[in-house]
DNA sequence: CACTATACGGAACTGGCGTTCCGTTTGTCA
DNA sequence: TGACAAACGGAACGCCAGTTCCGTATAGTG
């Protein structure tokens, strides 16, 4: 829900001076205003029609020009950036919320279903993953790599307790939810994505 | 390795005459000769870098100016419907070929294991599969029915063997190799398709 | 209240790409 | 070989989306 994450809150520039002191100046109010709107629209407008949305279109939304939102976000990528790390973030919290299950497997299968779920409804996600040309490596990286490290946890233990197939990389797992979710957006299809990762999660699951 | 499938060899032009008589004239050498150039290089461009490869490049490779390409398609559509077609009738036939294997449930494993390097393999097919924008469906409807109803039989054989589980349908198949394709092409996961569509394979099986 | 740094808006610019247009070239046929 | 329809090439056009620019508005301060 939040979109904010401490150091995001951003209602203040911090600026370097030649001694090395740093000096920290206020946003104007309406600044500070226009920015949450600005990231309260681009969070909606990239949910439901994918990071491929036009600018202006998250401008219009936010009540704004675009010469705002470009005061505030200098790069398309810039936005991308802020909402795409928030919710990379989120999954990381699933992630982490979902590693305290008793059933190591299950902890497993039932982040893969959040995730599909959560995929499902905001399209920037799997855009940000799936679609090359979006890179969100070099800007979202760290977060993209704690989102990595969370699986990889849950995939370990997972595998530890032998519920899971030791031959599988997490970058296969991300692979294959992330492939059924863009599969999914799909309209021509016409498939959701919960059948679909019930599948992969069996062909996780270690043959007995 | 074909492009040609029989009628579209296209060394002739039909026209209705006002008599309702259908007069054939042939092409001219050069065009018969630039048609095939360009649908090689749109082959070649479309497989390695997807289909969102400017129109020039194909132009360029096939060394003919974009005016002739225009002439030959009227669109850049029409230019995918030519190629796409193709690539969806090799798999129609690796469908085909498939189905008459012994085992049922490795009928469908090996198709899909066949469909996976093919599409790693060519660009094309999985852009217009699973990108959302070209849509496969208007222009390539029939083919991609065939396709759709090649697999649901493959599918169908392997379901009533008890091989596989009979709660998934035909386009969820197709959704989970498209998906794990599409996320093979992602250079930043580094994965290579084979082992997640193993892992669809085993989802695939009946768990006994 | 006046003054200025800060922020705003949106028209204009840019680059990429699909498509069109038209003057030139060339294959074909008598 | 001459004539002409057919085909060619590539410059030019239009659209779309990201980005820049700059004249105008306003929050914050003394």
């Amino acid at each position: 829900m939040s979109t904010a994450s401490g150091a995001d809150t951003a209602t203040a520039t911090s600026t370097a001076s030649s001694e090395g002191v740093t000096s920290v100046r206020r946003m104007r109010a309406d600044a500070v205003k226009n920015r949450r709107r600005i990231l309260d629209a681009a969070e909606a407008v990239f949910a439901d029609e994918g990071l491929s949305a036009p600018i202006d279109v998250v401008a219009e939304r936010a009540g704004v020009g675009v010469g705002t939102l470009y005061r505030h976000f200098p790069t398309k990528e810039a936005l991308f950036e802020a909402i795409v790390t928030t919710r990379l973030q989120e999954l990381v919290d699933s992630a982490d919320a979902a590693s305290t299950a008793d059933d190591p497997g299950e902890a497993l299968f039932s982040f893969l279903r959040t995730f599909g779920s959560q995929a499902s409804a905001k399209h920037d996600v799997i855009d940000a993953l799936a679609v090359a040309g979006v890179d969100v490596k070099s800007r979202c990286a760290s977060t993209f790599e704690d989102l990595q490290a969370a699986i990889r946890r849950l995939l370990d233990r997972a595998t530890a307790s032998g519920a899971v197939r030791d031959d599988v990389t997490t970058a296969e797992v991300i692979g294959l939810v992330v492939g059924a979710c863009h599969a999914a957006e799909q309209p021509s299809l016409g498939v959701t994505p919960d059948r679909m990762i019930e599948v992969v999660c069996d062909g996780l699951r270690r043959r007995v």
